[in-house]
DNA sequence: CGATCCCATTGATATAAGTCAACACCTACG
DNA sequence: CGTAGGTGTTGACTTATATCAATGGGATCG
């Protein structure tokens, strides 16, 4: 390991939240058994069924995690960008990896052996605690997730996923998307062409504006009004 | 509280997974600060929005954890049995509670105060880790659900489902639907109408037999082998 | 014992979204 | 600079699944 290599571990992981409550010490440790690794773009990191090696963090780069059905058909979970983690909860059980982590983008991703992060939970009760924070918060936008592409039509799916790149506050915003078009649409859960049309769609209403991967959210609050309205006619108050 | 409530609760807490691993004089702590309470059929033990006030196990009856849509439509998460637990994900944060908790039938619920759970952690290392793979878990569970509805057909989910409800490795098995079928069609993520006709088509080709919430399953083979195929014309191998 | 409610089934019809296929880009690379 | 591979758009068509509507049990209860 180079000396920069080791800077740059521990820079990333003591800016990370899931080790931001750690004592001081405990985090040298961990920065002595984390190990850097540079994957280049559409690698895998780790496939369906494979054994977890630890924690990963991304350290710059773009990591698409995703499901594949039998069909050539892929639904992606998240996207994981720079100073974000996952693999949390894959290294605590002796499970294989339920998905594919591939990176879309040449990436530097550091990895935290399983073991050191159990003997962690052992002798700092705030990581544990930070850990638990972690998962919970993890498992909500999950939730989120799934509430979405169960009881949301595909236009509220796509105006959600846009407000939710934007900052709250403003009238208008900017956006990019994080990836290729087709990736997002798997990741929103409709397909490049249906994508594709919505987006369309919601030009010609004058909500947004596309160019290329860059999206002007034109009416925030027309939009915000899409997703929560009723896909199909609201029945009467009830 | 009565000694029979106490008595109820104590062997209740002490054989939830969560507490496994946590020491003895800790779990007289839990105990003596936890609460049992009865809820009729129908009735919400917890509502969307509201404050959770801790974590829940269910001593008896039966618990539907749902989201609700603006229209009248439903997606079950997760049905709650005895010895089970819902809520860690939420009380270790300070968000409202994502889902409505309805119980299906009479029930008693346990309830410890998260308060009590944080203490715990910070005491005990074993709990800590305990609750850490009951998460993990629980995201496994999540996401499996999530590659069921993305990638999936519905007779597919039926049969996964069906599957499910079985233990592994007899060529032949009989179940019984945990709810209404109207309840499991919302778990499963078709209409109750559709649930009813994919399990007829079940029925039909010989693979199970119906009868009220009783299912035989005949083929588990050919079952399992339904869930695994494409739902496509698979594209031959490329 | 009839009335009522909830649950399930079935048929007819509607529709959102997927599929297939063609084409237009753009960047990259030999 | 022309060819090629990844990417996005658009159109025509298909299909799985939802929706609407009607009916048939069981239960439960006064």
């Amino acid at each position: 390991m180079t000396a920069a290599n080791g800077r740059l571990i521990e820079g990333l992981i003591t800016n990370l939240p899931i080790f931001r409550q750690a004592a001081r010490v405990h985090l040298d440790e961990v920065v002595r058994h984390a190990r850097a690794e540079t994957v280049s773009r559409g690698a895998a990191i780790c496939r369906h069924g494979e054994r977890m090696e630890g924690l990963f963090a991304v350290a710059y780069g773009l990591v698409k995690l995703a499901l594949r059905g039998d069909a050539g058909d892929e639904k992606v979970l998240r996207l994981v960008g720079p100073g974000e983690t996952f693999g949390e909860a894959v290294v605590f059980l002796e499970r294989p990896c339920p998905v594919d982590a591939i990176a879309l983008a040449d990436s530097m991703v550091v990895i935290v052996p399983g073991a050191v992060l159990l003997a962690l939970i052992e002798r700092d009760s705030r990581f544990a605690r930070g850990m638990i924070a972690s998962l919970s918060q993890r498992m909500h936008a999950l939730v989120a997730d799934v509430e979405s592409s169960a009881l949301r039509s595909g236009v509220q799916r796509v105006a959600a996923y846009l407000e939710s790149l934007a900052e709250p506050g403003a009238a208008q915003a900017k956006v990019r998307l994080p990836a290729t078009k087709t990736v997002i649409a798997a990741r929103i859960g409709v397909t490049k062409e249906t994508f594709s049309r919505l987006l369309r769609d919601l030009a010609d209403q004058g909500l947004v504006s596309v160019s290329k991967r860059d999206i002007v959210l034109l009416d925030r609050e027309r939009l915000t009004a899409l997703v929560q309205s009723s896909p199909k006619p609201a029945p009467s108050t009830t």
